[in-house]
DNA sequence: ACCTGAACACCGTTCAAGT
DNA sequence: ACCTGAACACCGTTCAAGT
């Protein structure tokens, strides 16, 4: 569920309010993970509570290190949102890859398995999608988007030896699938669809890309 | 600043007759359109800084009130972000409609300047935008967006009457097509792709929806 | 190198009180 | 009915100082 900070696990603080006020002196911490365990922990607020819940004092807080501590790791609040959304594109672009490549040979279920992996992920990580795709990291975004970008360029091109999906300049119909699957997410998240309806309109895209017949 | 309080004309002043004073007063504010003032000015600052540099307070001191005044307006924050998202949708639902009135019988063409709104509305409006698409109004979104729907419901028709768009259910083609739509300005606002490409990618999903052939 | 504690300016929200 | 002023709790950011 967590994935980033696998090897490194064993400082595990629960950390609630009372526990380290007072009584045992439990003080070795450089802490030592700081820095993973403000991603993870701010990963999971975004999950759960979003991005207006997600407050560096409250990190640190959780982290049991003083208010001023993260600045080391971070520069500033955006540092962080833009480290998680770096983050994100890594898990994303792993993520369809895998659908891809556990979807067998037939053309249209691999399409099919990437889109839903896209979408899957855009749903279960509403506030982190939107983070990705924000205006504020145009910059960042290209450089950890690469390998996403690369797995959806190589599915085309497959499509397009295999004569099912119409031919022309690659780049443009990568942009137009990265595209849909971005607006199937973004309506699904936003509430404009439902869940059964989100299944129904990838199949759809999919069936409009390699031009098969609409139900 | 300045006075703001620009385009507001037609507010309506129930029973409040008193409190206006004939002749130009600078003072004796009541100011009788708070409301559309705080409104008027938010939708600017949010067009040209921000979501973040939407403060409550900055809008209260530019409107020459207090910070409590906006208030009886608005509960909270939240309250002014859904009136603005909205405000948004009634305006989107317009600009496109006004696109398909001016864009001749041609059906491409129709479609294509649909298409060629909501992008420009997404690309000047980007915070906006995204505002509207934001999971925390998901129940207001429907109630809102209702003519917009309906506009791009009736275009669907068209396009399966006179045969240039594939046949099948058409809220599920309705749906794809927002979708899509959605998708170009998602990735045209995140800096994924220019100016330019924007508008390619436009034609391409004109030409995808309508089954002609890709450059 | 990494972290603390105090300080500053700002914010959203609440509420008694003014007019 | 509409607005003010003070108050509260919270935040991001900075910086001298600790270890």
């Amino acid at each position: 569920m967590t994935p980033a900070c696998a090897s490194v696990d064993n400082y595990v603080v629960n950390g609630n309010m009372g526990a380290m006020m007072s009584g045992m002196t439990e003080r070795p911490y450089h802490h030592g993970h700081l820095r993973a365990a403000l991603l993870d922990e701010a990963e999971r607020t975004l999950r759960e509570q979003g991005i207006d819940a997600l407050s560096l004092r409250d990190l640190a807080r959780q982290a049991g290190v003083s208010h001023a501590a993260p600045r080391r790791h971070f520069a500033d609040r955006q540092a962080l949102l833009d480290a998680l959304a770096e983050a994100g594109f890594t898990r994303l672009g792993a993520e369809v890859s895998a659908a891809i490549d556990g979807a067998g040979t037939d053309y249209r279920a691999r399409l099919q398995a990437a889109a839903t992996a896209y979408v899957r992920f855009a749903t279960a990580d509403a506030a982190l999608l939107q983070l990705m795709f924000s205006d504020k990291n145009s910059k960042a975004l290209p450089r950890a988007a690469v390998g996403l970008f690369a797995t959806v360029s190589d599915l085309i091109d497959q499509g397009q030896q295999a004569g099912v999906l119409p031919p022309g300049d690659p780049d443009r119909l990568r942009l137009l699938l990265v595209a849909t699957l971005q607006g199937v997410a973004a309506l699904t998240i936003s509430g404009g669809v439902a869940r059964g309806q989100a299944d129904a309109l990838i199949t759809d895209a999919v069936t409009l890309f390699t031009r098969g017949d609409l139900p």
